[in-house]
DNA sequence: TCGAGTTCAATTTTT
DNA sequence: TTGAACTCGA
């Protein structure tokens, strides 16, 4: 591939900071893929010493496929395998594998991170149900008043700016501050008696270590050429790793595109950019601005709408692409209608449905479209919803092979000691969990010596014994057989299998037992290495990541995901999905500024993933919060100048008549489509469940104080003719549509 | 102490 | 709609 002269230089600036501010599809991993091969080709250096983070794991392997490719090597399936490779990976893996590596080969006591060197990885919903129970039994507070996933909000805020538990007290002025504080004391004393780490730890801990010189200068030596992609996305933790590393050899490259920075909720500070120039005050910068994908129209469009953010660097994407293809506008009247246009929209295009890319704001969204895709027997694909590794069956397995890697992770054990039920009842965990708070002991130990503990009874010591005996053959197999063949063990000892599938439909059993087998499958991926060793692998790799690669035999289907996870690709077709108001824009960002520019640099990220035809569309009114509801037209749609869109014909659609509207009993009227009658709509469409109100209109006015049988009281803070929000006393604001809601005035 | 039945709340985005 | 957290009878 020839690079242009911009990117050319940046391919040639090796030793020395570089800053490549890169815009959509300018092709910068092309540039960096580029830029490796020529570190190693041209300038002989060592594959070893090259270290190229990425955010994302769709990314770092996109990138490893690229980098193998023009070294003529075969993919590494992970960094691990990566003795002539770089190490590419993202920032969670790559520093795992350094705290791994560190803990191997310094002392504890030097370290003082209290981890040792089986740990697991906590997930999200492992942290919760720690904090739940701290909060709930050790804390004594209520549930609904401090939640967890709040409390857990705040420890994860504390734990990004690098404060720790002790330092918290300095940070209390509230009382749920006094909440988080106590919380997070407790929560980082189970995490280290687990001897596990979130995933906010992965970082800190990370930074923690590399300050201890001796270690800094032996990972500076070893990664002397750095590159972080996606650098607007980086937050104050990993900016600082970064920073450490590279400070001695300064062989620091970044790509930064601050239009398309979407992760400020993972605490991404855009003003690391700042913070680069400054520590690296005569870094080269590189602008890459051509556009090498998208259609002319697509990027004008782009460039309207992030143009409306005030803040972010002022610029104008640019192509030499030609053609100018259609972009469309489809203004369905309900969330039904807006599916089936879509899946209408495939089934005529010619192509294969690989070119189909379906994008909207959240991962709940995508049930519509999947029915209508079903139904028109179209193959489509989601990605990130339902995550193969959230299933129950999977959980399981995981926890138990995570409590014979590491005894102490207690989240693990109580997930699995009465799975499947064997009589260890709620009562002997809380005697057993008693034992071990008081005198510092692990389930095993307690275990081992249950017959000591007097507060049981003998059928409770009977059936922990029984455990015990068990979980002790388990590990022993652990030292003499793969994963994969554990796994197959444990299901088999415990019955796993009869007992997950019993009293299912025949369908559930066999997608159970398909999950399970998967499960092995994927473990036998660690066939070749140590028992142990293939155990530890295992379970490390699959806690980092979130979206299995499952083995799909059919090659042609639609890809849907959300906005988010599409970052990285970019399809010949996009259709963007649920452009309301309150839906995206979220209504969580519509009040704050800085929210809702991040927000539109989602748009633009949105509509840059399409190359040559780009679908944008809307309802009027859908099921959505479990509520029918009428939102707006997203604002950014507004902000799209008006020449660049074209309506899509809906009227056409419609004189097809294809079955699926049929079936659904419906007749097609002009009335639909010449200026969208309101009311005819609620009587004709998608029969709601819930019946309707009538309101009379004019008896609402702003201010009012309005009943809502869900809701309860609220008061009308916003008011334009049959759009409402009402701000709820016990719930946040909604919008709603008095005309129709079931409220009355009081 | 179980489990069947019932209520009730909840939805961004990812590692 | 789903899942988690409850209630209540056995």
């Amino acid at each position: 591939m020839q690079l242009n002269p911009k990117q050319e230089e940046a391919k040639n600036k090796i030793e020395w900071p570089l800053l490549i501010i890169a815009w959509a599809w300018s092709w910068k991993t092309a540039t960096l893929t580029a830029r490796v091969e020529y570190m190693i080709r041209d300038k002989w250096i060592s594959a070893q010493n090259i270290m190229m983070v990425t955010f994302t794991n769709k990314a770092a392997t996109e990138m490893r496929e690229r980098v193998a490719r023009v070294l003529w090597v075969e993919k590494p399936r992970s960094i691990y395998a990566a003795w002539n490779f770089p190490l590419i990976g993202t920032f969670h893996s790559i520093w795992i594998y350094i705290l791994k590596d560190v803990l191997s080969k310094y002392s504890s006591e030097e370290l003082q991170i209290w981890l040792k060197k089986d740990f697991v990885i906590y997930d999200e919903q492992d942290k919760l149900s720690v904090l739940k129970n701290i909060l709930k039994n050790r804390l004594n507070l209520d549930e609904k008043e401090f939640p967890a996933r709040q409390i857990a909000f705040y420890i994860s805020n504390a734990k990004n700016s690098l404060i720790t538990a002790k330092w918290y007290e300095k940070e209390v002025d509230s009382t749920i501050k006094e909440v988080v504080y106590k919380a997070y004391l407790e929560y980082e004393k189970d995490l280290i008696s687990n001897n596990a780490i979130d995933f906010d730890d992965i970082l800190i801990k990370t930074y923690a270590v590399l300050r201890i010189s001796r270690i800094l200068e032996s990972y500076q030596e070893k990664y002397k050429y750095l590159m972080v992609d996606e650098y607007q996305d980086t937050n104050l933790v990993q900016y600082e790793i970064v920073k450490l590393l590279a400070t001695k050899y300064k062989n620091l490259a970044v790509v930064w595109d601050d239009s398309q920075s979407i992760y400020s909720w993972r605490w991404a500070d855009m003003r690391n950019i700042i913070n680069f120039k400054k520590d690296y005050n005569d870094a080269l910068i590189i602008k890459l601005e051509q556009n090498y994908r998208s259609t002319k129209k697509i990027i004008a469009w782009a460039n309207a709408v992030i143009a409306k953010n005030n803040s972010g660097i002022k610029k104008e994407l640019w192509t030499e692409n030609d053609e100018w293809t259609h972009i469309q506008y489809i203004e369905a009247p309900d969330d039904k209608t807006e599916a089936s246009i879509i899946t209408q929209i495939i089934k005529e295009k010619e192509g294969n449905y690989i070119d189909n890319l379906i994008l909207y704001r959240t991962n709940a969204q995508s049930r519509k479209i999947e029915e209508s895709l079903l139904m028109a027997n179209i193959p489509y694909r989601v990605i990130g919803w339902m995550k193969f590794y959230d299933r129950a069956e999977i959980k399981d397995l995981l926890a138990y092979l995570r409590v014979i890697h590491n005894p102490n992770d207690t989240v693990s054990m109580k997930r699995i000691i009465n799975t499947p039920t064997r009589k260890i009842w709620a009562k002997s965990i809380e005697v057993m969990d008693n034992y071990k708070e008081n005198f510092y002991l692990t389930y095993p130990q307690i275990m081992e010596n249950i017959d000591e503990i007097e507060e049981l009874n003998s059928w409770a010591r009977w059936a922990i014994k029984a455990f015990n005996e068990l979980f002790e053959d388990l590990v022993k197999s652990s030292h003499t057989k793969l994963v994969s063949e554990l796994i197959i063990e444990i299901v088999r000892v415990t019955k796993y299998d009869e007992y997950i599938t019993s009293g299912l439909w025949q369908e559930e059993k066999d997608s159970k037992l398909e999950n399970i087998d998967e499960l092995v499958n994927v473990a036998t991926q660690y066939n070749g290495m140590e028992a142990r060793e293939s155990l530890a692998l295992f379970l490390e790799e699959i806690s980092l990541i979130t979206d299995m690669e499952t083995k799909d035999e059919r090659s042609d289907y639609v890809t849907l995901m959300t906005i988010h996870t599409s970052k990285w690709l970019e399809q010949k077709r996009v259709f963007l999905t649920w452009l309301e108001e309150w839906l995206f824009p979220s209504f969580r960002s519509i009040s704050e500024v800085a929210a809702l520019e991040e927000e539109r640099r989602l748009m633009y990220v949105a509509m840059t993933r399409a190359r040559e035809e780009l679908y944008i569309s809307r309802a009027s009114e859908r099921f959505n919060f479990w509520d029918y509801v009428r939102n707006p037209e997203s604002r950014f749609i507004k902000e799209i100048p008006k020449d660049h869109i074209e309506n899509y014909d809906l009227w056409n659609f419609a004189n097809k008549g294809n079955s699926y509207f049929s079936s659904n009993k419906l007749s097609w009227n002009s009335e639909w489509f010449s200026g969208f009658n309101n009311s005819f709509w609620n009587e004709t469409f998608s029969k709601p469940k819930i019946k309707l109100a009538n309101n009379d209109l004019s008896q609402f006015a702003l201010w009012d104080r309005v009943n809502h049988p869900k809701f309860w009281n609220g008061i009308i803070t916003w008011l334009s003719w049959e759009l409402a929000t009402i701000a709820f006393t016990w719930k946040w604001a909604i919008k709603m549509n008095i005309k129709i809601a079931p409220i009355r005035k009081v």
